[in-house]
DNA sequence: CTGTATCCGTTCCGATACTG
DNA sequence: CAGTATCGGAACGGATACAG
């Protein structure tokens, strides 16, 4: 334990040190994975089950066939999402969640809830202090 | 309930539409408001209470002068923070979390917990498949 | 001590076109 | 259907210098 935390409370201890760690780097990785803007919403999606790559191009709004891509190769690398070819034609290729994937499902409804809780109050916040700039 | 979800079981309904929601447009708010690298390891840092800003970019690893500051007017804007000055000499200058700041910190738990147990299996697939750069 | 202003390289990501 | 390739604007963020 570090000397900044030899006063703080158990409880304190352990809520600084688990997100704070090493440095933050642990944190920093999962963020830098999660935090591309799509990978949650297409683990989200995929909590379904096995999707095609057109599925999830439709029920992931907005998302580019690029992007889509991009994640999905990104997902598969680090192993939380398989990835099934069928030599067909026309091709057919489907998703699906590993344990590992599925596990990361509960903190992201977690923060998910939260979002759902305080993203109003924040946004309205930000509408009185930019009364211009809105959402577009 | 959109056609989609008609057949989900509840279970699956309640998870895909709590993070999906409205095409991901909550979730997303908040991604883009954590993701930015920084933000979740201030909040995580302040839930040892005020702390000054020499004290935060000290405590904060890596982060510099300017980060900080931006970093730190975004989350008093959302009223995630409280940013109080001491009209002294030299200047005293105190943040701390507001509620609302102090309630991300469960679900940020939760993610760190996510990221301390699956990380390293993370990283170890990713070595196997990038072994090394520039073997002959 | 607590910032602001500016420069500047890096990364992200949407649009578009093309392919098996 | 399921990608890949390429371009270019925008945003992110580090370094540095300056200021109240």
């Amino acid at each position: 334990m570090c000397p900044r935390h030899r006063e703080l409370s158990p409880v304190d201890y352990e809520h600084t040190c688990r997100i704070r760690g090493d440095g933050g780097r642990t944190l920093r990785t999962i963020l830098d994975q999660i935090c591309n803007k799509w990978t949650l919403l297409v683990v989200a999606t995929l909590d379904q089950g096995t999707l095609r790559f057109g599925d999830l191009h439709q029920q992931v709004p907005g998302i580019s066939q690029r992007m889509l891509t991009l994640t999905l190769r990104n997902l598969e690398r680090d192993g939380l999402v398989t990835r099934t070819v069928y030599a067909e034609v026309p091709p057919r290729v489907e998703y699906a969640l590993t344990p590992v994937g599925k596990s990361l499902i509960p903190p992201a409804l977690a923060l998910a809830a939260w979002a759902i809780e305080h993203v109003p109050g924040i946004e309205a916040r930000r509408a009185d202090q930019h009364p211009s700039r809105g959402t577009p």
